[in-house]
DNA sequence: TTCTGGATTGACGCTTACGTAAACGTAATG
DNA sequence: CATTACGTTTACGTAAGCGTCAATCCAGAA
């Protein structure tokens, strides 16, 4: 059987290094709806998975709106062919996103690797004046 | 000899498709210093490459703070050797969070990939329910 | 020269994504 | 059982990133 772990609120924060608040928040917008015991907000393991997928959407920009309509786009696997043609084409959308960002960070890469470079050898060059044989 | 441009401001709105607006806001937090004719603002090619530059800083979720000092920080190669250290140990950081950027973006697409192919078997299924041959 | 179309500088407004404090209830622990 | 630690709601505050006037100015076309 598939070991149920539950979580409380400062679990969670503590494991992915937020505040409670910020939890409380991404609840109020709809991203998380935890089960309540006697009012305390109880968390399994699959609002653990949507946390983190919330937080990987906000590594790579997205507002919490975006990763909301999103999940549940995903989440809600439809019945009908418009909607099953619907949300295909969203996920084609933001494929074309995600490679964008994808080139983007490719090329940030590459310009980075040529100011190393360039630091690199100023930095050799300033360290044999600096420490001479 | 190098073609050297300039540009209005709504020129460079509507090339990277901002209002003038955004571009003056991006000048007012010191991402942008154009040169001033009888006060209106006159954008060259490096103006230009440094908007592009913001643009692609933007759309993997940046702030602008962020792009300013790294803009800033990859501008003035210093010739202190404790500074180029510092600026080359910033780099290495930057690395790190494009490559876990790049790492998110991979599972993301993997994650959609698994959804779009259920959704098409089900697309699939009811097409052929809908389209009795 | 008189329009008309942009451009400029404030200044206030708005949304997003939380921080923070108050006022209170409940659980856990010695 | 008292204290402390943690949780809850409500609400106001705040920084970022622009949108949207308003009032003014300046340049080129008619």
């Amino acid at each position: 059987m598939s070991s149920t772990s539950t979580y409380t609120i400062s679990d969670l924060a503590k494991h992915y290094d937020l505040t409670s608040r910020t939890i409380r928040f991404y609840e109020s917008e709809g991203l998380l709806s935890p089960k309540r015991k006697k009012n305390r907000r109880i968390y399994d393991d699959r609002d653990k998975v949507r946390l983190k997928l919330i937080l990987r959407g906000k590594r790579l920009g997205f507002s919490l709106a975006e990763i909301r309509t999103t999940m549940e786009l995903y989440d809600n696997q439809p019945n009908e062919i418009a909607q099953l043609r619907y949300v295909l084409d969203t996920i084609k959308t933001h494929r074309k996103e995600l490679r964008q960002k994808q080139t983007d960070i490719v090329n940030t890469l590459a310009d980075m690797d040529e100011v190393a470079r360039k630091l690199e050898i100023q930095l050799n060059t300033l360290e044999k004046f600096t420490h001479p044989s």
